[in-house]
DNA sequence: TTAATATTATCACTATAGAGATAATTTGTC
DNA sequence: GACAAATTATCTCTATAGTGATAATATTAA
Protein backbone atom coordinates (compact mmCIF):
# COMPACT_ATOMS: atom_id res chain seq x y z
CA UNK A 1 0.00 0.00 0.00
CA UNK A 2 2.31 2.83 1.36
CA UNK A 3 0.48 5.96 -0.14
CA UNK A 4 2.34 8.76 0.52
CA UNK A 5 1.72 12.26 3.15
CA UNK A 6 2.58 15.04 0.33
CA UNK A 7 1.18 13.41 -2.73
CA UNK A 8 -1.65 15.66 -4.61
CA UNK A 9 -4.92 14.75 -5.57
CA UNK A 10 -4.53 13.55 -9.33
CA UNK A 11 -1.41 11.23 -8.04
CA UNK A 12 -4.00 10.04 -5.32
CA UNK A 13 -6.59 9.12 -7.46
CA UNK A 14 -4.48 7.51 -9.74
CA UNK A 15 -2.90 5.35 -7.02
CA UNK A 16 -6.59 4.03 -6.11
CA UNK A 17 -7.50 3.72 -9.41
CA UNK A 18 -4.37 1.19 -10.25
CA UNK A 19 -5.15 -0.26 -6.72
CA UNK A 20 -8.46 -1.47 -8.41
CA UNK A 21 -6.74 -2.27 -11.97
CA UNK A 22 -9.47 -0.43 -13.94
CA UNK A 23 -8.94 2.35 -16.57
CA UNK A 24 -9.62 6.72 -16.67
CA UNK A 25 -13.03 5.55 -18.52
CA UNK A 26 -14.06 2.84 -16.11
CA UNK A 27 -13.74 5.12 -13.22
CA UNK A 28 -15.38 7.64 -15.00
CA UNK A 29 -18.34 6.01 -15.49
CA UNK A 30 -18.39 4.16 -11.91
CA UNK A 31 -18.41 7.52 -10.57
CA UNK A 32 -20.64 8.71 -12.97
CA UNK A 33 -18.74 11.58 -14.17
CA UNK A 34 -16.98 13.03 -17.35
CA UNK A 35 -13.71 11.01 -18.38
CA UNK A 36 -12.36 14.17 -19.93
CA UNK A 37 -13.08 15.46 -15.91
CA UNK A 38 -11.23 12.49 -13.92
CA UNK A 39 -8.06 12.43 -16.44
CA UNK A 40 -7.66 16.30 -16.01
CA UNK A 41 -7.79 15.41 -12.16
CA UNK A 42 -5.34 12.87 -12.78
CA UNK A 43 -3.28 15.27 -14.45
CA UNK A 44 -3.67 17.92 -12.04
CA UNK A 45 -4.76 20.16 -14.52
CA UNK A 46 -8.45 20.78 -12.15
CA UNK A 47 -9.28 21.36 -9.05
CA UNK A 48 -11.96 19.30 -7.74
CA UNK A 49 -14.88 20.53 -5.75
CA UNK A 50 -15.38 18.65 -3.10
CA UNK A 51 -18.99 16.93 -4.14
CA UNK A 52 -16.79 16.01 -7.56
CA UNK A 53 -14.11 14.22 -5.39
CA UNK A 54 -16.77 12.36 -3.24
CA UNK A 55 -18.25 11.12 -6.45
CA UNK A 56 -14.71 9.57 -7.48
CA UNK A 57 -14.46 8.13 -4.12
CA UNK A 58 -17.60 6.33 -4.45
CA UNK A 59 -16.38 5.14 -7.92
CA UNK A 60 -13.39 4.01 -6.17
CA UNK A 61 -15.23 2.52 -3.74
CA UNK A 62 -13.13 4.51 -0.64
CA UNK A 63 -14.66 7.27 1.86
CA UNK A 64 -13.22 10.87 1.51
CA UNK A 65 -11.96 10.30 4.91
CA UNK A 66 -10.06 7.40 3.56
CA UNK A 67 -8.85 9.07 0.45
CA UNK A 68 -7.22 11.68 2.95
CA UNK A 69 -5.53 9.27 5.22
CA UNK A 70 -2.04 9.39 5.45
CA UNK A 71 -1.24 5.72 4.49
CA UNK A 72 -3.36 2.41 4.21
CA UNK A 73 -2.07 0.71 6.92
CA UNK A 74 -3.30 3.59 9.44
CA UNK A 75 -6.73 2.98 8.04
CA UNK A 76 -6.58 -0.61 8.65
CA UNK A 77 -6.26 -0.45 12.15
CA UNK A 78 -9.37 2.80 11.87
CA UNK A 79 -11.59 0.19 10.13
CA UNK A 80 -10.88 -2.57 12.72
CA UNK A 81 -11.62 -0.41 15.55
CA UNK A 82 -14.67 0.86 14.05
CA UNK A 83 -15.48 -2.72 14.41
CA UNK A 84 -15.22 -2.79 18.10
CA UNK A 85 -18.64 -3.06 20.33
CA UNK A 86 -18.25 -0.14 22.81
CA UNK A 87 -16.66 -2.44 25.03
CA UNK A 88 -14.14 -3.53 23.16
CA UNK A 89 -13.16 -0.26 22.80
CA UNK A 90 -12.91 0.42 25.90
CA UNK A 91 -10.34 -2.42 26.47
CA UNK A 92 -8.29 -0.67 23.65
CA UNK A 93 -8.66 2.77 24.94
CA UNK A 94 -7.22 0.72 28.17
CA UNK A 95 -4.38 -0.77 26.39
CA UNK A 96 -3.34 2.49 24.64
CA UNK A 97 -3.29 3.45 27.85
CA UNK A 98 -0.55 1.16 29.51
CA UNK A 99 1.27 1.55 26.44
CA UNK A 100 1.20 5.71 26.97
CA UNK A 101 1.72 5.52 30.88
CA UNK A 102 1.68 9.65 30.82
CA UNK A 103 -0.41 10.62 28.31
CA UNK A 104 -4.85 10.52 28.58
CA UNK A 105 -5.83 9.19 25.76
CA UNK A 106 -9.80 9.48 24.89
CA UNK B 1 -17.30 16.59 20.39
CA UNK B 2 -19.86 14.40 18.30
CA UNK B 3 -20.27 15.54 15.16
CA UNK B 4 -22.48 13.58 13.16
CA UNK B 5 -21.51 11.32 10.06
CA UNK B 6 -24.03 13.06 7.46
CA UNK B 7 -23.83 16.82 8.25
CA UNK B 8 -22.90 19.03 5.14
CA UNK B 9 -19.57 20.62 4.36
CA UNK B 10 -20.87 23.86 5.63
CA UNK B 11 -22.24 22.49 9.16
CA UNK B 12 -19.20 20.62 9.76
CA UNK B 13 -16.66 24.19 9.00
CA UNK B 14 -19.83 26.05 11.19
CA UNK B 15 -19.32 23.35 13.60
CA UNK B 16 -15.53 23.38 14.01
CA UNK B 17 -14.96 26.92 13.35
CA UNK B 18 -17.97 27.60 16.32
CA UNK B 19 -15.41 24.75 18.37
CA UNK B 20 -12.47 27.95 18.08
CA UNK B 21 -14.94 30.44 19.26
CA UNK B 22 -14.17 33.17 16.25
CA UNK B 23 -16.38 34.78 13.77
CA UNK B 24 -16.76 34.14 10.04
CA UNK B 25 -14.68 36.73 9.60
CA UNK B 26 -11.84 36.06 11.35
CA UNK B 27 -11.73 32.36 10.02
CA UNK B 28 -11.70 33.84 6.72
CA UNK B 29 -8.67 36.08 7.55
CA UNK B 30 -6.99 33.48 9.00
CA UNK B 31 -7.92 31.00 5.66
CA UNK B 32 -6.60 33.57 3.33
CA UNK B 33 -10.03 33.57 1.79
CA UNK B 34 -12.92 36.23 1.41
CA UNK B 35 -15.56 36.71 4.21
CA UNK B 36 -18.38 36.12 1.85
CA UNK B 37 -16.64 33.28 0.68
CA UNK B 38 -16.71 31.42 3.93
CA UNK B 39 -20.03 32.20 4.63
CA UNK B 40 -21.20 30.87 1.35
CA UNK B 41 -19.72 28.10 2.15
CA UNK B 42 -21.44 27.70 5.58
CA UNK B 43 -24.53 28.21 4.05
CA UNK B 44 -24.38 25.75 1.13
CA UNK B 45 -24.68 28.00 -1.07
CA UNK B 46 -21.11 27.12 -2.20
CA UNK B 47 -19.68 24.03 -3.20
CA UNK B 48 -15.59 24.80 -1.87
CA UNK B 49 -13.38 22.93 -4.11
CA UNK B 50 -10.82 20.72 -2.34
CA UNK B 51 -8.22 23.29 -2.62
CA UNK B 52 -10.28 25.61 -0.62
CA UNK B 53 -11.11 23.62 2.35
CA UNK B 54 -7.85 22.78 2.47
CA UNK B 55 -7.01 26.48 2.90
CA UNK B 56 -10.12 26.59 5.28
CA UNK B 57 -9.08 23.47 7.14
CA UNK B 58 -5.29 25.24 7.66
CA UNK B 59 -7.82 28.46 9.51
CA UNK B 60 -9.52 25.48 11.48
CA UNK B 61 -6.19 24.40 12.97
CA UNK B 62 -7.04 20.44 11.58
CA UNK B 63 -6.24 18.60 8.24
CA UNK B 64 -8.66 17.29 5.77
CA UNK B 65 -8.75 14.02 7.61
CA UNK B 66 -9.89 15.60 10.60
CA UNK B 67 -12.89 16.97 8.66
CA UNK B 68 -14.02 14.42 7.16
CA UNK B 69 -13.36 11.86 10.13
CA UNK B 70 -16.56 10.35 11.59
CA UNK B 71 -16.34 11.71 14.97
CA UNK B 72 -13.49 12.94 17.07
CA UNK B 73 -13.27 10.05 19.34
CA UNK B 74 -12.10 7.81 15.95
CA UNK B 75 -9.81 10.87 16.29
CA UNK B 76 -8.27 10.57 19.56
CA UNK B 77 -7.70 7.12 18.92
CA UNK B 78 -6.39 7.37 15.76
CA UNK B 79 -3.65 10.07 17.10
CA UNK B 80 -2.76 7.82 19.88
CA UNK B 81 -1.69 5.09 17.32
CA UNK B 82 0.13 7.24 15.32
CA UNK B 83 2.66 7.85 18.53
CA UNK B 84 3.16 4.39 18.53
CA UNK B 85 6.53 3.07 17.89
CA UNK B 86 6.83 0.43 15.45
CA UNK B 87 6.87 -2.36 18.34
CA UNK B 88 3.95 -0.81 19.71
CA UNK B 89 2.05 -0.87 16.23
CA UNK B 90 2.76 -5.24 16.29
CA UNK B 91 1.42 -5.04 19.85
CA UNK B 92 -1.92 -3.54 18.89
CA UNK B 93 -2.17 -5.52 16.07
CA UNK B 94 -1.95 -8.25 17.98
CA UNK B 95 -4.65 -7.12 20.75
CA UNK B 96 -6.99 -6.10 17.62
CA UNK B 97 -6.63 -9.97 16.60
CA UNK B 98 -7.48 -10.62 19.68
CA UNK B 99 -10.94 -8.95 19.78
CA UNK B 100 -11.25 -10.51 16.32
CA UNK B 101 -10.18 -14.02 16.10
CA UNK B 102 -11.47 -14.84 12.44
CA UNK B 103 -10.46 -11.10 10.61
CA UNK B 104 -7.46 -11.00 9.62
CA UNK B 105 -5.84 -7.21 10.90
CA UNK B 106 -3.50 -5.49 8.68
C1' DT C 1 -3.24 -6.21 -42.58
C1' DT C 2 -7.78 -4.69 -41.66
C1' DA C 3 -11.73 -3.90 -39.07
C1' DA C 4 -13.98 -3.38 -34.65
C1' DT C 5 -13.72 -1.73 -29.95
C1' DA C 6 -12.02 0.43 -26.11
C1' DT C 7 -9.15 4.09 -24.17
C1' DT C 8 -7.14 8.51 -24.09
C1' DA C 9 -6.51 13.36 -25.86
C1' DT C 10 -8.25 17.84 -27.24
C1' DC C 11 -11.30 21.66 -27.46
C1' DA C 12 -15.23 24.74 -27.11
C1' DC C 13 -18.99 25.83 -24.24
C1' DT C 14 -21.86 26.67 -19.86
C1' DA C 15 -22.30 26.87 -15.05
C1' DT C 16 -20.42 28.12 -10.94
C1' DA C 17 -16.48 28.97 -7.69
C1' DG C 18 -14.23 32.65 -5.40
C1' DA C 19 -12.91 37.68 -4.95
C1' DG C 20 -13.78 42.42 -3.95
C1' DA C 21 -16.55 46.37 -2.96
C1' DT C 22 -20.03 48.11 -0.25
C1' DA C 23 -24.46 48.20 2.16
C1' DA C 24 -26.86 46.52 6.15
C1' DT C 25 -26.72 44.89 10.67
C1' DT C 26 -24.88 43.90 14.99
C1' DT C 27 -22.05 44.79 19.15
C1' DG C 28 -20.26 47.36 21.92
C1' DT C 29 -18.68 51.96 24.65
C1' DC C 30 -19.31 56.71 25.99
C1' DG D 1 -29.64 57.81 23.21
C1' DA D 2 -25.33 58.53 19.62
C1' DC D 3 -21.13 57.12 17.73
C1' DA D 4 -17.45 53.75 16.39
C1' DA D 5 -15.88 49.31 15.23
C1' DA D 6 -16.67 44.89 13.89
C1' DT D 7 -19.52 41.37 11.69
C1' DT D 8 -22.63 39.84 8.31
C1' DA D 9 -25.34 40.35 3.96
C1' DT D 10 -25.70 41.35 -0.93
C1' DC D 11 -24.23 42.01 -5.52
C1' DT D 12 -21.23 42.16 -9.62
C1' DC D 13 -17.48 40.36 -12.03
C1' DT D 14 -13.68 37.12 -13.60
C1' DA D 15 -11.58 32.72 -13.57
C1' DT D 16 -12.17 28.07 -13.73
C1' DA D 17 -14.77 23.69 -12.84
C1' DG D 18 -17.14 20.20 -15.30
C1' DT D 19 -19.52 18.53 -19.62
C1' DG D 20 -20.11 16.73 -24.23
C1' DA D 21 -18.58 15.88 -28.75
C1' DT D 22 -15.13 14.18 -31.39
C1' DA D 23 -10.40 13.23 -32.87
C1' DA D 24 -6.39 10.50 -31.99
C1' DT D 25 -4.35 6.46 -30.30
C1' DA D 26 -4.04 1.96 -28.52
C1' DT D 27 -5.84 -2.93 -28.15
C1' DT D 28 -7.76 -7.12 -29.72
C1' DA D 29 -9.60 -10.35 -33.07
C1' DA D 30 -10.23 -12.29 -37.56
Amino acid sequence: MEIGFFTTIGQRVKFFREQKHITVNKLATLSGVSQSYVRDIELGKKQPTVEFLEYICFGLGITLQDFFSDNEKDDDLTKAIKKLTPQQRKMLTAFLESLHPTDEVQ
